[in-house]
DNA sequence: CTATAATAGTTACAAATGAAACTAATTGCA
DNA sequence: TGCAATTAGTTTCATTTGTAACTATTATAG
């Protein structure tokens, strides 16, 4: 006799996708409350902030976002002085990016505090369960990445 | 010296974010490629395939949806006769839903093939790792959970 | 009773996201 | 060279999602 039935609170993805939205919610609070900045944009800046120089291409692969995504994010913290952008002089379409000096002043605040609240989060499991979690959370990553 | 540095593919909430995207994409093609279903729907249609008669709100706590985004899913689906709907007699605000026979045959196709893929998402982890996994993200959506 | 508050769900409007077509610049190959 | 194909990024339009205000009905306090 198989089990056919399918419940939320029990099915795989429903509970990621349940702790994730808790958790990005909670943490678009750190950087759209108090900087005005959006999640797209905050993937952004969280690129920008160890690499300087990069495209948008680059932006949009190490963010998992797509171009469009990243060129409206971009664009947007341009206006907004967060970013500044020049273009390559080998070649005029690629264009090479960094945070504007307002742009670093946000992202030192706000890179820390979400760090606190990752490391608030942790708190609740053990140096092994931490271990554990990062462990299972890639093994499954890679495996659903790799099935195309 | 503290380390201050975020790097996204390090970072908590980026992992369960990207893991639980390509899992919801990969998921969503189930549903929507052959049945036409969208993601909202398809949640309403996991709780209505196991309760019927009950409120819109009841299904919005059940999904962890707010009550817009129900009302919008359930009068599609109407619409699309999957779902229909009744008022309670002692109170004529309140829906009572219920899958339609042609809502129960998309549903009795489609479960199986979830828990398909949920098995073979799994079929990575051991039973051991499995029961790990389901302890850790439990663990982590009850503090986040209640941290308000 | 009646007026006010509360509840169930919907509508309307704004913002975010996604897909496809587009522009401009560069590459490659005949 | 010069013309087709590729690449970087943008724009446009359709769909989705979120928020606030709204309608209809029921509950409750005076």
């Amino acid at each position: 006799m198989t089990k056919t039935d399918l419940h939320l609170e029990e099915f795989l993805p429903y509970k990621l996708s349940y702790l994730t939205n808790l958790i990005s919610g909670d943490l678009a609070t750190l950087y759209t409350e108090k900087f005005g900045i959006a999640h797209t944009e905050w993937r952004v800046m969280a690129v920008l902030g160890i690499s300087s120089g990069v495209s948008a291409a680059s932006v949009a692969e190490k963010t998992a976002m797509d171009k469009v995504a990243v060129s409206r994010a971009i664009n947007n913290m341009i206006k907004n002085d967060l970013v500044e952008r020049n273009f390559a002089d080998d070649d005029k379409r690629r264009s090479e990016l960094s945070l504007s000096q307002k742009g670093r002043i946000s992202y030192d605040k706000i890179v820390p505090l979400a760090l606190i609240y990752e490391k608030d989060i942790l708190k609740n499991l053990s140096t092994t369960e931490q271990k554990d979690l990062n462990n299972l959370l890639e093994k499954l990553t890679q495996y659903v990445a790799e099935k195309t």
